[in-house]
DNA sequence: ACCTGAACACCGTTCAAGT
DNA sequence: ACCTGAACACCGTTCAAGT
């Protein structure tokens, strides 16, 4: 009883049961369960039957993790076959971007939010080029209708991952109690639109956005 | 000097030198000083010359100080006042936004990422509501085109917010190093569009969206 | 009404020492 | 090559006790 069974060095038999890979899919497991907040170091590699410090043999860090969790996620997405279509083609690939963001609704702002140096960030990024060149659409044009669409793909998403958790869709009670606080906000246009401000469809939200941006791209393309 | 000098209780002389409003500033202090990522409840108190445990008392937590910051920065917005002209009108609010988004760059996470359900930020949804209401849209629309719009903004500058630190818009070195990785990715079109993909403008880029999306919203208002 | 001492249960990270 | 003990310098927050 008073050996102690603490042990010090790597584990005498056996091979080490920690890697990269293992360790982003215990963060994935402590995201899924507790939210980004909850992650911690210490958290993982409790996960992992691990001191947190054995963590930085393979992840530069916290940050590191973060990045590494959300590139995983981004690396893993499946993007369409393009058909020729402009327009079907682009809207196939910002629900694949969606399908992939919200996989995992707890790590979303990882994804969405994390600048990705890596390879893993420029696969949808090609894919988006290479329909858009296709249709005859000039490289330096296509880089700005990618940042375009991008930015509106990923504004809109942050904002359905936390808006959708306070706001059910149909949460009856919710909107009526919502309308009624528009109403009484002393903003004439907000009070006006008080019965749509109070609802929030995140899938058909985000199917407008794309419409709408999607016009923009077929226009400036000159059809 | 064995009688410490250190108080219990509030100060005996002068009103007490806390309130939100301080609060708030010196934490906009703290962050234009050293980021978001050195606020904490002990930072602020110590700009105060307070010990961190006192903030609680006219702010909910770290998260509600945060929010507090936010709502601040949005609630200072200067909205242009309309002339009648739809564009025109949504891209001087769009960049009253950007405007306030950057005043304090280290805070701009704040403002773009946080779910703000105060009247502060309902302020410049007014302004762009009663826009669209006055070009003669209907409010269920002017909610979905207010969303779309929103989200493109939203998202440009938070990619603002986070490439510019790292990506200089005049750093030729940076640029040629960024265009030879993109050009050795093994990606095609990430390759081909290599020269645009490396740099970046941000003021630029944003006009460049507001306008695409502009096109799109005056499109579906039929003219 | 407002501030703080004491206290609790956490953090990320470094580095030398082990195997 | 990889893991950990010891250690450091932090965190947010509660609550009772002071004025």
């Amino acid at each position: 009883m008073s050996t102690s069974t603490a042990r010090r060095g790597r584990p005498a038999k056996g091979e080490s049961r920690l890697s990269r890979e293992a360790i982003v899919q215990a963060t994935l497991r402590v995201i899924d369960a507790e939210g980004v907040a909850a992650v911690s170091m210490r958290a993982v590699g409790r996960v992992l039957g691990v001191d947190a410090k054995s963590l930085y043999n393979h992840v530069e860090g916290k940050d590191g993790l973060l990045d590494a969790v959300a590139e995983h996620l981004l690396g893993t997405i499946t993007l369409p076959e393009p058909t020729g279509d402009l327009r079907a083609d682009l809207r196939a690939i910002a629900h694949a971007f969606r399908e992939r963001a919200l996989a995992h609704p707890e790590a979303a702002s990882l994804v969405l939010t994390r600048q990705l140096g890596s390879f893993e960030g420029l696969v949808p990024i090609e894919a988006v080029l290479t329909v858009l060149r296709a249709a005859g659409c000039p490289a330096e044009e296509a880089v700005h209708l990618l940042r375009a669409l991008v930015a509106t793909l990923i504004g809109s998403l942050l904002r359905e991952v936390d808006a959708v958790p306070t706001y059910g869709t149909t949460d009856v009670a919710g909107i009526a109690q919502r309308q009624a606080t528009l109403e009484g906000s002393g903003l004439p246009s907000v009070a006006d639109a008080a019965p749509h401000l109070a609802r929030f469809d995140a899938a058909a939200e985000y199917e407008y956005a794309v419409g709408l941006a999607l016009d923009a791209v077929v226009a400036r393309l000159g059809r």
